[in-house]
RNA sequence: GGGAGCUUAGCUCAGUUGGUUUAGAGCAUCUGCCUUACAAGCAGAGGGUCAUAGGUUCGACUCCUAUAGCUCCCA
């Protein structure tokens, strides 16, 4: 078969995804096995494939294909969660697109439109990760809405809402006035924004003076219903108790004092609108204040507003400025920069917001979540994490789980005429639990018209994707739960991962997961997150196919350590495909001897050869499996490409080439087809589809890499990697002398060797030869006059050969080694001469020093003998 | 304002409990090679007073304090 002169990635990871498939690798069934189990945070419905996907998926893979590798029965449950802000959002702009509004549809009729979109649409990232080549049980594919989960989820609300841990309360929300839901914390983006800081002066009353306040939201004055004023600020001391009037509408005002007022912000006095600002709003309930809503849900004036009624927010503000300029209440506006919020979803600014909603009281039932964190039972990777962790979980706030959308989870809640609700899953339990509760049968009863914030339902996950909550003890939740490790972003630690321990602890009573790997953040080349609306994402599925999936994870692999963000460059992915293309390329090497095997026994050097590389491979097998133990995933990676590239390509493979050609001894070649295998084994979870290509191309073979057993690594021998140390040093020294006396690659020489222990060399100096394309070498006592000489540590090295000498150059070089040394040994004389190092020291660490100082002295020696030989 | 973190080669980053050399890698740069696996390659090289200033210690990139700059999270 004609091999290609690159790998060919397209091809080979459909054929090989196919495959895996085909033959059930993917899928699960409990077993005797140990389980090595993770559960895919679940992506949004409505995403697609970008670059923190492609990190978090590959972190993933690379785990759970090395679990397979070593004996674990594993399990990667993918699936998505409903996204009812995001999804919503898009089926409303699908139907606008149709002409139909959403509010002419019926919620039937309009969740009929959503699972519709969701049949069509939710299923492309799953796609994109199979084309990432990510080992995933498709049969156990979930949704945060099948049935079964989505009735484990409401059971959980009527089970906290029993247990008195679900409360609904009028609060201060954010409110998304496009969207016109409330949102949580968690989903209002704080962003730097110019504003103006409006000053306004205030009448006060029975008097002819004037209180100045400073506001960047002048439209709100007609909510207000205090000024404020620090108790201990002079300026205002005489006004304390006296009355204002609200500009425009001459609304009486008390003014109040209290500590929370900065003096040194503005003028020193605040206007207080209590139902527009979550910090008036402390204000007004601390002192017994009017509340005044003036806006709509979609954000513009009401009624109580008395002026510009209908106006929204913004243009209302305009309007208010120019009137209040014209009746000469302005009296200056400044440039002001703050942090204003944004709706995550529709980017518009959030409206602080009274708002009856459903509520889960944190404090009490995150305490074992808290400690479970703490006592490592749950390990932080890094563990940098767990104090953010604990700082939330110690100030954690109530959490707002109800969302004004349709497509989610409706609220299990039920009200009559007057308002008096129950809750209860369906509308016959309902009116059963009302009789009970109110002692009389309800009239019509209607459910409430909300649904669940999305999270209320992917805190379940890692117990309700194996149906641990509506098939309770069921096999595999038994066998697969608590799940092994779980890979996330740490910008998602308080959304999901603590709400998920929190749930695992109430309803499994275990922890969810035994280790958290946070990733980093995914930064484009100027350090800037990747967004949608910076749009500095990548499309990531043309980077696969221009650059091959297993480039693709190994670019994004080889610059990401363990929670820290890693600034995204194509240069990496372009490394990943020479690396594969290394690789395919060292195959078609091995492929070209498999014709000219020959029965002959290997030479000595073909014997250190093959020697050395077996213990060079068991000493990075023990390394990587370290490595993958920390969780250094990059790290391990580039510890294997390292041996890829440079131990096993780089020396190995020419150590053992054969000259033109000629034949390669059967045994050397069998076992670098050994050594070939054992390293695409190892580098295999990085890059799946061409370790496997490879695999099979080498030899026919019964069985497949993604399957084949890691075996365990031995313990290599110090004395045979210090030789090939020595036989690498030695080889790259006398090149660079080489290159550096203009000794062309094809010019022969004579190497004659000073060794301070000529045994040394026995065993590699045919190897050496071969490598420094020496023709002739020989031990020598003394200097070889008119050749070049060079020092490697205690040894020294003539050159001979017909080109003319340059002794400037080399004296230079060796003058330059000389000044290094004599730096270096004075620093060790002097901590040597140092009594208190002697006296303190440990031992070892004095012998050590001792040895340096020794070895360095040598060398100068050797050094100086060969300057005054020249 | 509160909290967390970062600052090491031109760029991006490693450096595991303080002691194997006056600090490593990839990319970029420079030199020489179209050597029959690979020019997406081969063989070499240069480049850093480890942000700054103190301190602890026999010994600091590593521990402590302050300063400067940057990033993120929360209010």
């Amino acid at each position: 078969m004609e091999l290609s002169k690159n790998f060919e990635h397209q091809q080979a990871e459909e054929k090989w995804y196919q495959y895996w498939i085909g033959k059930g690798y993917f899928s699960s069934k409990p077993d005797h096995r140990p389980a090595y189990t993770v559960v895919i945070p679940p992506p949004n419905v409505t995403g697609v494939l970008h670059m923190g996907h492609c990190l978090n998926n590959t972190i993933q893979d690379v785990l759970i294909r090395r679990a397979a590798m070593q004996g674990f029965n594993t399990c990667w449950v993918p699936g998505t969660d409903h996204a009812s802000i995001a999804t919503e959002a898009k089926v409303v702009q699908m139907l606008r697109e149709k002409e139909i509004t959403k509010s002419s549809l019926s919620r039937e009729a309009f969740l009929e439109y959503a699972w519709e979109w969701k049949d069509k649409y939710g299923g492309i990232i799953l796609d994109q990760l199979r084309k990432m080549g990510c080992r995933l049980d498709w049969n156990r594919t979930s949704f945060t809405m099948d049935k079964a989960y989505y009735d484990a989820v409401i059971n959980v609300f009527i089970d906290l809402y029993k247990k008195g841990y679900i409360y609904r309360g009028d609060r201060m929300i954010n409110w998304d006035v496009k969207a016109k839901t409330a949102l949580s914390d968690e989903e209002v983006i704080r962003r730097e924004t110019q504003q103006q800081l409006y000053y306004l002066q205030y009448a006060i009353a029975d008097s002819t003076e004037k209180i100045v306040i400073a506001t960047v939201r002048p439209e709100t004055i007609m909510g207000d219903t205090a000024i404020c004023v620090n108790p201990g600020d002079e300026r205002y001391k005489h006004l304390h108790g006296k009355f204002a009037y609200v500009p425009l509408i001459n609304r009486r005002i008390p003014i109040i004092t209290d500590a929370y007022v900065t003096m040194d912000f503005g003028t020193g006095a605040l206007k207080v609108t209590p139902l527009h600002d979550m910090n008036d709003f402390q204000l007004g309930v601390k002192h017994g204040l009017d509340t005044i809503n003036i806006f709509n849900d979609d954000g513009t004036l009401n009624e109580a507003a008395q002026i510009y009624v209908g106006e929204e927010r913004f243009a209302a503000r305009k309007k208010i400025v120019a009137e209040l300029q014209e009746k000469g209440f302005l009296l200056k506006t400044e440039d002001y920069t703050s942090e204003v919020g944004y709706s995550e979803r529709t980017n518009t600014v959030v409206e602080p917001r009274m708002s009856l909603q459903w509520w889960v009281k944190m404090k009490a039932i995150s305490e074992p979540a808290l400690n479970a964190v703490m006592t490592d039972e749950v390990a932080f990777i890094p563990a940098k994490f767990k104090n953010l962790y604990r700082h939330w979980m110690e100030n954690v706030k109530d959490w707002c789980i109800s969302r004004q959308l349709w497509w989610g989870h409706r609220i299990p809640a039920w009200y009559d005429a007057d308002g008096n609700y129950v809750v209860a899953a369906t509308a016959e339990t309902a009116a059963t639990a009302y009789a009970g509760q109110y002692g009389k049968t309800p009239g019509t009863l209607t459910q409430d018209e909300d649904c669940l914030d999305t999270w209320f339902s992917s805190w379940l996950w890692p117990f309700e994707v194996f149906k641990g909550l509506s098939n309770p003890g069921n096999p595999d939740i038994q066998y697969y739960y608590p799940t092994t490790t779980l890979v996330t972003a740490p910008e998602i630690i308080f959304f999901w991962v603590a709400r998920m321990i929190i749930a695992g602890e109430e309803y499994m009573k275990q922890i969810p997961f035994r280790q958290v790997y946070f990733t980093g953040i995914v930064r484009d080349k100027q350090g800037r997150k990747m967004s949608k609306s910076l749009g500095n994402s990548p499309d990531l599925l043309a980077l696969i196919d221009q650059y091959g999936a297993d480039a693709v994870r190994f670019g994004i692999m080889i610059s990401s350590p363990a929670g820290n963000d890693l600034l995204f460059d194509e240069s990496s992915l372009e490394q990943g495909r020479n690396f594969a293309n290394k690789l395919w390329n060292a195959m078609k090497l091995v492929k070209m001897w498999e014709s000219r095997t020959s029965e002959q026994a290997p030479a000595e050097s073909d014997s250190f050869a093959t020697g050395w590389m077996q213990n060079r491979l068991q000493e990075v097998k023990t390394e990587v499996e370290g490595l993958m133990q920390q969780f250094r995933l990059s790290e391990a990676l580039k510890t294997m490409y390292s041996l890829i590239w440079d131990d096993f390509c780089s020396w190995y493979l020419e150590w053992i080439k054969p000259g033109f050609e000629q034949p390669v001894p059967a045994a050397v070649y069998n076992q670098t087809i050994g050594y070939f295998t054992e390293l695409l084994q190892l580098l295999h979870p990085y890059m799946p589809f061409i370790t496997e290509e490879i695999y099979h191309l080498l030899q026919v073979r019964t069985t497949d890499l993604c399957e084949l057993q890691l075996e365990a690594s031995q313990v290599p021998d110090p004395a045979m990697l210090a030789e090939g140390d020595l036989l690498k040093a030695t080889i790259t020294a006398l090149r660079d002398t080489r290159n550096k006396n203009q000794l062309k690659p094809k010019t022969t020489i004579n190497l004659h060797i000073q060794a301070s222990d000529s045994n040394a060399y026995t065993r590699i100096l045919m190897l050496l030869g071969k490598q420094v394309n020496a023709q002739n070498i020989s031990f020598t006592t003394t200097a070889v006059p008119g050749s070049i000489s060079l020092v490697l540590g205690k040894d020294k090295f003539y050159i001979e050969s017909d080109q003319p000498i340059d002794t400037g150059a080399q004296r230079e070089a060796l003058e330059k080694e000389l000044v290094h040394l004599r730096g270096f040994l004075l620093s060790i004389d002097k901590k040597l001469g140092n009594e208190r190092f002697v006296q303190n020291a440990k031992p070892d660490v004095i012998a050590l020093e001792q040895q340096k100082k020794n070895d360095a002295e040598a060398k100068i020696r050797v050094i100086e003998e060969s300057l005054t030989a020249m």
